[in-house]
DNA sequence: AAACAGGCCTAAA
DNA sequence: TTTAGGCCTGTT
């Protein structure tokens, strides 16, 4: 169980949560499975972020790996909308030890070390879905611009609503006010719904999603014709049920379909195995890893391997 | 300039 | 049941 405390960060409201292990915001943040965030650039912070998630902007920040984090919110928002998001109830060093246990491998458990600070956050099952959709045959940084491009299109303009409740999301720490670009940036809006989307399918168009255009409008017939339920397949909580649902939509593979189950419904079984995962396997496990012999995390256990393939490609 | 990017679909063996 | 090509667009 993790420990908060509301504080006060220049005049503003904000609440500092303690106890979380060994949490890596940044590494959390940037490992791929999320699309919607901001790096606030030049913060005092080691990582500092702004995250769109329903109908808020979360502010998010943290001084080193495996300290506090600070919310820039009030409890209300925090309770309602970021202890879920970024599983703060999910402890990060039980997780660690179920996998380890599950493994023989050296190179795994070296992973693991680097790697143990990632949280697997719960998104929208919604918006997961149409991200990776997005995300097939493309890179982040225009995944992250195509997903950008359509909430701009569709959604509420969050900034201007937080403005008119006098609570326009402030740098947590040195307290710089959203910039006025701020208000058509397009990096603070709502996520367009299923019913937008079919409504006027043409909004797409701008973003260029090239062939995966067709895509997105199945999935969003789908989920507004109710041909696919998503709270249905939620609170059904079966990983092949959940594959098998997804899949049934036009563009989306084993590949897409198990990311949406990891990332938006929460189902750590699942392991997503795309070219990288591929060929770490090749490299560091004979060419075979079974997944489920990986436990009930191994989506986690993924996320450690992918995490630590980037980084030594990097070293 | 041609190949490739954190896939999937379709057609053809 | 498995395999090759093509696909939008952007970047190198």
């Amino acid at each position: 169980m993790f420990e908060k405390n509301e504080i006060n960060i220049n005049g503003k409201t904000a609440i500092a949560v303690g106890g979380l292990g060994e949490y890596d915001l940044a590494a959390t943040m940037e490992c791929g499975q999320c699309f919607r965030y901001e790096r606030v650039p030049g913060s005092e912070l080691m990582s500092e972020y702004r995250v769109a998630v329903g109908d808020i902007i979360i502010h998010v920040g943290q001084r080193e790996y495996g300290e506090l984090l600070f919310f820039g919110m009030s409890d209300g928002d925090f309770e309602r909308v970021a202890r879920g998001y970024f599983a703060l109830d999910t402890s990060l060093a039980e997780v660690k030890a179920d996998i380890l246990r599950h493994t023989d491998s050296e190179w795994l458990r070296t992973a693991a070390e680097m790697a143990g600070g990632i949280a697997i956050l719960k998104q929208d099952p919604w918006e997961t879905l149409i991200s990776f959709i997005i995300s097939q045959n493309n890179n982040i940084p225009r995944i992250r611009k195509i997903v950008r491009e359509i909430s701009a299109e569709y959604g509420v303009n969050l900034c201007l609503q937080n403005e008119k409740a006098g609570k326009c999301p402030l740098s947590l720490i040195d307290g710089t006010p959203c910039e006025e670009k701020c208000k058509k940036c397009g990096r603070c809006y709502t996520f367009p719904t299923a019913e937008q989307i079919v409504a006027h399918p043409d909004g797409l168009l701008p973003s260029k999603p090239g062939f995966r255009f067709k895509y997105i409008l199945d999935a969003a017939e789908a989920v507004a014709t109710g041909r696919i339920n998503l709270n249905k397949i939620a609170a059904a909580r079966s990983y092949t049920h959940t594959v098998e649902c997804l899949k049934s939509i036009k563009g989306v593979g084993d590949k897409v379909a198990s990311c949406v189950a990891l990332f938006g419904f929460a189902n750590l079984e699942a392991f997503p195995i795309d070219v990288w995962m591929k060929r770490a396997i090749d490299t560091y496990f004979d060419g075979n890893l079974d997944p489920t012999t990986l436990g009930r995390y191994a989506g986690i256990a993924q996320q450690y391997i992918f995490h630590y393939i980037r980084n030594i490609e990097n070293a």
